[in-house]
DNA sequence: CGGTAAACGAGACGGTACGTCGTGTCTTTGA
DNA sequence: TCAAAGACACGACGTACCGTCTCGTTTACCG
């Protein structure tokens, strides 16, 4: 009979000549792969620190050392899992990129985890360090990555100069959240073309004065 | 075992043919005050039935009578609180009342309050009754309220007749509630006001066709 | 405060004056039903007014308003199952009588009921009225029986005229009552038989002059 | 879900290779203090883990990991607080001894406590391993006790040979534990010495062939 | 024979306790 | 050294019954 015992970490290789430490990044991985499993199957209300410790196979406080809370493993979890958006590659004009990074958009938060990123954002303490990581990392590094469009829209001249880009980039994205967080209608690619488009054209009469 | 529950709606229906000892509508009226206090105070999570049967001096039974769970009293409690926004005053043009919803919404969203109502919003399970109710209340019945008034402004000549109502509703109000909730900038009245300006006129450079 | 509540009496008494719609004998009748079904199926414990009421078809206060209690309802149940055992007829020699009612009495306890009948003498308040009706109805009746019996044994020359009666009741019954409380052993016909014999025999060597 | 629980026993059983953090054994003995306390001062109805926790200053999920509901931890007070009874110390006689120790047993169950040990053995379970360790440590310990002085007093020639000293026994034991359930007559010395003397004596008169 | 008083069903009320779960902290033991 | 296992105090969960209280409806009796 082979006493294999289990295996606990995935990396066993390193484990030789330490004492003590070289669990810790694999415990680190697992705790975070067990976060994404739970949030990702029931939503960021089902990850609980117990929940965590016992999918992982690690102990509370282990997780506690690392994270205050089990938001903050969600969040991590999230983060990690979501792996930087690849740089929106500027063939044709800055709007097509710009409509392109819509759609991308649209169709990530619109899936279960997406939606949980989003629930997330709504009710994390909005004080912390971790909760400004988490709002960046998802929305405003993407904020910021339109910004840089824009202005190369203005500078192409598609767009006007004396635009407010605050404004504008809030008139892009916003809609698309208010419609996933608010679920009247559908945040699809459609939604996102007309959107750009009537927001590029604006709604006014053609002789509207104002 | 397993006796069939009677449907519980948190309005009475048909008070007409009850039998039994009806319910107390003081008790009914302690809790959701105390609910509103306690979410006023410290936000949706520390609504627990407990606290609220505490602070109501209700027992916890008289409210899961009632209510399923704490977050469909709370929902109850803040739409009760707040009483349907009075009809804007068609003065002036359309788009001028639009503009005064806009300021209206963002002042009353950007309140401790409106937060826990975004929050609630988020989290809320989506597919219960409640939970629509609470959408319609807080955000849909505005929306609506807002179309009425593009309609106007498009049957004034303020608006283009081929734009889409829909699409320029969630340019509207998604951006706002788009600040609120990621806090990156105020939703103040001048945001409203630009917000409202640039959608009218639109960011293309005047030459660019389309 | 304080008001004195009518004194409350499972028998209706005086029917005579009474004002108003006399209480219903059927309903009566389908709460101790119930009850009894219910203690016979899962002991006494088990015997809640709620499910007493939703068994027999009959709202809460209506069994409140004729029993003070659960334990009262369930002795109010067993005392009206259980009719009066019949009088041993005395054919033979009074202690053959004697024999024949303890196998009675070992063969009624140690039914399901009979346990629950002991149960709800262990536990019961002793001093209510409807306690001692119990007990009398279910033990002290018999003893009394059993007294009779003894003295008819005096009489006839069966047993020595010193003895004294109450304690000799309890060596009969206590044993009994013993084996079924605690479980040690069976309380069977065999068991009745010895008891009987080894009490009147005494346990003592011949020759012991104590 | 449902994740089998390691077995509950009240004893520690092996502390050997026992991983984790040891059960206090400060709380146990808090819980069990608290428990005894309420049962002498209220009867074991009284005896809540609610009640227990809060007197014990101990959180009920504490209570719940070693003890399976209330009555386990009344038993388990009950048991800790009666320390073994004395060994008989044989001077005089074995049916010397036998009188000192029915005496004694009176005693003990006719106080407050001893009652409520009473309605705990007419109430429980009757087969879980508690309710045996309970019935034989109160009741069965001391009937084997006393079956070793019955064996003497055969052997001392005081007792007949072919008596049956398990119904000898119920016949010492069971009338006093009636007296003590029944409580129509008290059960002190003067009964316990009547017993006795009436059972090694007997009760047929000098004549009577049977 | 028409009031009226009381019992009826239904069921909500304020309570108490249940037994479970998750939190975040703490002690052990083992590697 | 530190990680696992797991006990700890705390506090909320949602449920079951308790015994009492309205309700609207029936059913006798008594004037």
């Amino acid at each position: 009979m082979s006493i294999k015992r289990p295996v606990k970490s995935s990396v066993p290789a390193e484990t030789a000549g330490r004492r003590g430490r070289p669990r810790s990044s694999a415990a680190r991985a697992r705790v975070l792969h067990a976060a994404r499993a739970l949030v990702e199957a029931q939503g960021p209300a089902a990850v609980t620190i117990e929940a965590v410790a016992a999918r992982a196979g690690v102990s509370k406080p282990t997780i506690y050392r690392t994270w205050p809370n089990a938001p903050a493993v969600v969040m991590a979890a999230l983060m990690e899992s979501a792996g930087t958006p690849e740089a929106n590659t500027h063939r044709g004009s800055a709007l097509a990129a710009l409509r392109r990074q819509l759609r991308e958009i649209a169709a990530t938060f619109a899936s279960r985890t997406g939606r949980s990123v989003t629930q997330m954002i709504a009710s994390a303490d909005a004080d912390t360090e971790l909760s400004k990581a988490f709002r960046h990392h998802f929305i405003l590094a993407r904020r910021e990555e339109g910004r840089r469009m824009l202005a190369a829209a203005v500078a192409n001249g598609e767009l006007r100069r004396e635009v407010d880009l605050d404004v504008t980039l809030d008139l892009l994205y916003g809609p698309i959240f208010f419609r996933i967080l608010v679920g009247h209608a559908p945040a699809d690619e459609r939604f996102c073309d007309r959107l750009l488009d009537q927001l590029v054209k604006g709604v006014a009469a053609p002789k509207a004065k104002r």
